[in-house]
DNA sequence: AGTATTGGTTACTCTTCAGTAACTAAACGC
DNA sequence: GCGTTTAGTTACTGAAGAGTAACCAATACT
């Protein structure tokens, strides 16, 4: 039978998953896959059913190996909270720099934030248990969090004044579409009948629209 | 100084809140107090980040005390889901009943809902985290919450059969609102400056008619 | 070639917290 | 007044899992 003694496995598993290296680093792809596969994992159970072990296993490494990435396992929930509202942050950005219009930048925002989301790079963003993270990384990102709502919030206001949609709270009106959209992660899967650019579609119609004939 | 005997404390602080109780046997009324309490914290600092002294230490209570009640943390949970499920249940029954119109229906079916989660049993209650609850327990959640979807999207496809909103995909309509809704819970404190019902009037005002001018 | 550096391993420690054991005291029925 | 039930206590146990120590192997840098 097999001996005892320790025979080094033949075969090696493919670790890690550098395709689409930009090589901008190979350290950088390797942290970026990390968090990646973290924040998948973390939309699918949740952050404290997550363990180390279920991440370095979806990498094809051992717990420890992450310590060389990350300081701890509050830093990669970190980290998919910086991507998440990176994403908002570009959306925002692009939508209002592309579109003059403020009804058109509204739509443009939504598809742009969806479309981010649930691509490759998106579906694991985590935007849920923002209340497991330490609370200076979680100032850090409602900060962010606020001036994303502010200028969103603006946008509304000028769709007002602008005529384009009927007068109503602003802030309420943020709350309402950004819910539905951070809702999103709770049911999408990359595997569905329903594709993320067919969700940015329809629930950019809905934000603008509503339900009612045109 | 004070002697290291065991002298009981001579005053006890205030056990349990009973208040508003109906009556129906103090053990019932006690575990919905337990849950309620659990409930709340879940909603602020999630499910393993609260403790069973926090939930013991809320209600004034040791944790063991807890263990007369549920039988263990997972039940707590799961009672909350059922509670929010319930919620969710009785709004549409209601809105159905009272409302022949499926859009006047839909309309009822949102305000109702978000005035019993706003209300003083409602802000408890979590709707994430339904990936704590065991396979078991989730199972029966899902599939509750599958009926209440399959009813939602019946009314959907009704308001568009009467002509009162534009054709669209019911199912995406659905997890558009319902999105909105349930991440209220992640912003909303009964002490801000917007009540309940502000926001159960602005939602399913946004969920009608979107935000186009009339 | 030979020494640093970097990425990874196995085997462990240490903490936190759900859950339990064993005991006490009040209230309840008779 | 006296067992039984119910509600609670203090003091423990046991498991899971984040983080660490110590060690190994490949590559990289002259």
């Amino acid at each position: 039978m097999a001996s005892t003694s320790k025979v080094k496995p033949p075969s090696k598993p493919p670790r890690w998953n550098n395709a689409l290296a930009g090589t901008p680093d190979l350290r950088e792809i390797r942290k970026r896959a990390l968090i990646v596969a973290a924040g998948r994992t973390f939309g699918v159970k949740g952050f404290h059913n997550t363990t180390l072990d279920d991440i370095a296993n979806a990498l094809a490494v051992t717990k420890p190996a992450l310590y060389r990435y990350v300081k701890n396992k509050h830093e990669i929930l970190y980290e998919c909270h910086r991507l998440a509202i990176g994403m908002a942050e570009e959306a925002v950005a692009e939508a209002e720099a592309e579109q003059p219009v403020a009804l058109e930048a509204l739509r443009d925002f939504v598809q742009r934030y969806i479309r981010k989301m649930t691509s490759e790079l998106g579906t694991c963003v985590v935007l849920t248990e923002y209340y497991s993270m330490t609370a200076a990384h979680n100032a850090l990102i409602q900060q962010r969090r606020r001036v994303v709502d502010t200028r969103l919030r603006a946008l509304v206001s000028r769709c007002i004044t602008e005529g384009a949609i009927a007068p109503c709270d602003p802030k309420l009106a943020v709350f309402f579409f950004m819910g539905a959209i951070n809702n999103i992660n709770r049911w999408f899967t990359e595997r569905g009948e329903t594709s993320g650019d067919a969700i940015a579609v329809a629930f950019s119609d809905h934000v603008i629209n509503g339900m009612r004939p045109r």
